[in-house]
DNA sequence: GTTGAAAAGGGTCCCGT
DNA sequence: ACGGGACCCTTTTCAAC
């Protein structure tokens, strides 16, 4: 099933729950002037088939002493490694974030630590290790905004 | 109030509600041995003092249609445009998060667009008419892992 | 700061349409 | 696919410890 086949009350339903995921559903019922059951069912729906990955309580990792972020741009030594190479980043904590890129880099990452000493260190002792060509680093000192991608899939926007 | 005071029972929440907004606070006192009104009172604090930002559901971007992510690197003509070029990122929809950084560039942003077409205009007719210098991006042509750092402030890890 | 209980409200399921 | 309703669980508040 794909996104076309999702219809405005699904797109309001997503809009409505998706900056906010502790929302009442019945809130969003009335929001959307049908019946509790029906965003039950319409919420489970986009669960089933993976529009909906979870949901998630956004912490503020600078409040909790993680006060240096950082994005990684990897070089592999050799294109077979891809593999090996994220099974072993997926492993390090400090890495929450692996993408596949086309560009300067094979790999990009986003690490959090908690200073530029330890950032040395992660990449030191164990990014480094997993037999890297070389890597490129991207220090985050203030994240000035982030938001969310307004959902849209029913009328396709003029340009 | 900085997260030094906060206890292993705040880490525990913590952990137990980051990567699931909508567990009930019951399930989390029955995990904790406390009551619910005590979890109650710990995320209203944890809310308070800002380590917990808000709540969200996770969307799959590429399910609904936006295909291509892309992270662009930013060079500012002179530094004093920073906060007018973050002002006007910020008004762009498919731009979803922007961060000051050290090194190669002057800003970083994430986008999501519908597809490689869609990237080379919003790059051109939104971003570059804010009057940057220079543009460099970095497509995502797929995101390998996203996960969660373990929240751990009671006690140090030992490296 | 935590508890237990009470009141209010939401989540979930089933059936009828 | 949606609505109504029943049932149960959860949220929220508050007095008391």
């Amino acid at each position: 099933m794909a996104y076309h086949d999702l219809d405005e009350l699904d797109e309001k339903i997503l809009n409505l729950i998706v900056n906010n995921a502790r929302i009442p559903f019945l809130e969003v019922a009335r929001e959307c002037g049908v019946s509790g059951a029906a965003i039950h069912q319409r919420v489970q729906k986009l669960m089933n088939i993976g529009v909906i990955k979870g949901s998630e309580f956004i912490i503020d990792f600078e409040k909790i002493g993680y006060e240096t972020c950082a994005y990684i741009g990897i070089f592999l030594n050799n294109p077979s490694s891809y593999d090996h190479a994220v099974k072993e980043l997926e492993k390090i904590d400090e890495v929450v974030e692996c993408y596949y890129t086309t560009g300067d880099y094979d790999l990009l990452i986003k690490v959090y630590v908690r200073n530029n000493h330890d950032l040395l260190s992660l990449i030191h002792e164990k990014i480094q290790p997993i037999g890297l060509a070389r890597t490129e680093t991207l220090i985050c000192f203030k994240e000035a905004f982030r938001k969310k991608l307004p959902i849209n899939f029913t009328k396709e926007v003029e340009k």
